[in-house]
Order: structure tokens, then C-alpha cells, then sequence
DNA sequence: TCCGAAATGTTGTAATTACAACATACTTTC
DNA sequence: GAAAGTATGTTGTAATTACAACATTTCGGA
């Protein structure tokens, strides 16, 4: 298993590699490789697993029973994912899971973690509360871009903070039309014409997923 | 101060009486009350506390400049809020928190954590990681009650979710219309008409924050 | 009980969105 | 480079929502 990714990562930054090694002996890692498309978890199961993103990305997403697609999250490769459910194995799952491209996992059992020491439990605990915490305001960031009530308003918030993010006017965003669409809650088409309309009034420049905030 | 609601709290729960009020005096805990309607925290606030709720409830919201808002969540007597940013002091809050009736909060330094003694401490995180995480699955959820296009769905996936968390076809809710409306990023006239053709159609029946689904 | 304030319900119209259908552009594969 | 497949853009119509205006109900004081 490769575990440059691993070690720099926000659960085992600060730990060396020994330490590393050790820890993912403890929590009985396990490496999975899925393709494009494919469901990791499905709505409804119940886990006791941390899932790493080693490589590619996945989306975290539910699915109602109408068909509609409603992305919550995409979790890129150096992220974790379903931390809620690994540490509240009574909860199901709410949501899917889906390989955003091809991609590398890994699963960390969470119920092992009361049998390491208390030094190096005290260490991963506050590491993995500062996952939780920031995964935390992922979500409330989104229900700030599905706030507004105008699909323009949605996509002005949305580009806002990435813009924020990555400091700079201009940039790509992680998803496709489709994607963004499901991930603002709008009609694909509606979102199409909104960007034209957009930048027709020179508000934004963009083409394909670059973006750029005139 | 009042620690009976505080000993029960997920935070202190498995904490005997003199372990609390250790912690309450590591934590510098503090009091405040509030009226209804004031505001507890603006966003752009920085803050390192935890808010815990004495009595009443508050209500963590959103604001645009367009006067539109969002309730993205209610806090109610015995719960936490504020954690991500307490836990996270460089984000400034981009939330407003607003006494959604007469309240009393204590508030508690988490600045103040890293010199509890070891053992303390990991028993501290193992709790606050559990309030954290239950509070991801809360901001989820209201993820799925918006997820719905049409503001029937939206009730719709909001009732059925009280009404399996209190395990009963009929429940008190704890908002009143306008907040509701703003729970769901619906219009307050739409959601009172939406209702009640969905009495008409015997779908449910209702009065004031009283709900029976059939 | 009456009054006033606040909450909730109802209705009509303008604005927006959903959805389908189709056009165009871009990618991949052979 | 052609063909097929996928992604994106455009348009029109039906359905839904926003918003304002007003009606009704509820609830506390006076």
C-alpha cells in the first residue's frame, strides 16, 4: 500500500512513519480500487469503516425515489469520507456513494481505535474531530449555494467560494455541467442557459469547468 | 450555574459531579442570557468558545443581502452549537446565530482543552468527536428536506423524518410557518397554500405546529 | 370581552423553473 | 479522419414558485 498519500494526510500529518505503519495495522486498513461510476456504498448500509481517498475523487450523493440527483459533496483524492457513519455504526447510511472517476480507497475500522494506547488515542482523536469538524463546514457551505432562491444566485455563491478558495478570478471547479447542476439542486439545461446569460451580461467568462469572475 | 442539563449533555454525560464542575472551571465556563429575537453571534465573528443551551433554543441561520433566510439548523435546550468554529478559531463564522426565544447559553473555552491532563482530555474529544459527527448527520439531513424540487417533496421528506425520529404519525414540530418556510428555502404563502392542499388531498392534517401524517 | 398584534391562510399575477426535444460541440475509438 | 458517443447549449411550453395584497384566525393583554 502506498502511504506517502496516507501520511500526509489530516488523520496521520504529525505522525512518522513507523507510527503510520503501526496505525494502519491497528485499524486493519484495506485497499479497494473502483471504476468510474461504480457505487461504493449504497443508501441504507451500515458501516464501521473511515474510507480514504487515495486516488481519484468520489461524490457523495442521494438519490430519491423520483430520480432526482442531489450531489453533497465530492470528496477528492487526500480526503476522507463517511467519518459520520464509521463513528455512529448505528446510523445507516442516508446517502450513496459513487466513484467520480477511477479510483483508490481505503477503509480504516473505526472500532479498533478503543484498543490503541491512550497516548495515541488522544492524538487520532483530535485529529479525526478536526475532520469532522471541517467536513462540517463543507456541509453547511453547500446549503449556503442552494440558499439562494434564483439559479443565478446559486451559481454566484458557488463561484464566490471557489474563487475564495483557490484566491484567484479565475479557475476550474471539480465538476461537469450535469454535476454542478445536481450539486446547485437545478435543471441542467436552466444552468446551461443561466452561465450563457451570464456572460452575455459579462458577468463571467468560462468554458467547460474553467471559470473566470469578470 | 445550573449543571443538571449540563451533566446530561453529551458533552459531560459519564462525567460524575465533581469531574464537571473541574471541567467547567477548565473550561472558564460562562453564562448569558438572551431575549428572543436577539442575536447570539453574527457572521464574521471569530470565536473560540463552545455554546451550549441552558433553556430555550436558538436558531443557526443564514442571512443574504437580499434579505433572504435560511435556517440551517435549531438548537434546542440541552444541545451544542458553534463547535466548528470553536474547534476551528481561523474560520470566522459564516453563519448568524439567533435567540429564536428567550435563552440562557453557557459557553466554554475549547482554547482551554489542550491542558486538561491526558486522560481527561481523551474522554473531552471521545465526546466532542460524537457531538461533532451528530452534527454532520443534522446538516445532512436538511440537505435531504431541500433536496426535493417541489415544496410538496420538501414537506414531504422533512415530516417523514420528524415523524420517524419521534417514532409516531403524529408529532409537534418546532417551527412555526415563516420558519419552516425558511427551513425548507420555501416561500412562507406557498408553504400554508402547499399545505393545505395536502390536507385537501388527505395526505396529512394539521394544526398550528401540530402534525398528523395518514 | 374587546382590541391590536402576530400568525396563518387564500388568491391572483408575474416571474422563474422543469422538462422535453433538439442542435451543436467536443472526445474517443477505430 | 469518420463515426459514435458524450457533454453542453438553445429553445418553447407547461408547471411551479415568488411576491404582493388581502382575509382570517389566534392569542395576549387592557
Amino acid at each position: 500500500m502506498d502511504i506517502s498519500v496516507l501520511s500526509g494526510s489530516a488523520l496521520f500529518n504529525g505522525f512518522d512513519e513507523t507510527e503510520v505503519n503501526n496505525l494502519l495495522g491497528s485499524l486493519n486498513a484495506r485497499e479497494k480500487r473502483f471504476r468510474k461510476g461504480a457505487m461504493i456504498f449504497h443508501s441504507g448500509d451500515v458501516i464501521s469503516t473511515l474510507c480514504f481517498v487515495i486516488t481519484g475523487s468520489v461524490t457523495i450523493e442521494s438519490n430519491d425515489m423520483w430520480g432526482n440527483r442531489t450531489i453533497l459533496n465530492l470528496v477528492s483524492k487526500g480526503q476522507f469520507f463517511a467519518e459520520s457513519y464509521a463513528l455512529l455504526p448505528d446510523e445507516p447510511m442516508l446517502v450513496d456513494v459513487c466513484a467520480n472517476e477511477d479510483c483508490t480507497i481505503v477503509y480504516l475500522d473505526m472500532k479498533s481505535v478503543g484498543r490503541l494506547d491512550e497516548s495515541m488515542r488522544v492524538r487520532l482523536l483530535a485529529k479525526l474531530l478536526t475532520i469532522t469538524t471541517r467536513k462540517n463546514l463543507h456541509l453547511s457551505s453547500r446549503s449556503f449555494h442552494t440558499a439562494p432562491r434564483q439559479v443565478r444566485g446559486r451559481i454566484m455563491a458557488y463561484l464566490n467560494t471557489v474563487s475564495v478558495q483557490k484566491n484567484s478570478r479565475e479557475f476550474d471547479i471539480p465538476f461537469d455541467r450535469q454535476q454542478l447542476a445536481d450539486y446547485l439542486n437545478v435543471e441542467r439545461s436552466v444552468l446551461s442557459n443561466e452561465l450563457s446569460k451570464m456572460q452575455k451580461d459579462g458577468l463571467i467568462r468560462c468554458r467547460k469547468n474553467h471559470f473566470e469572475i469578470m
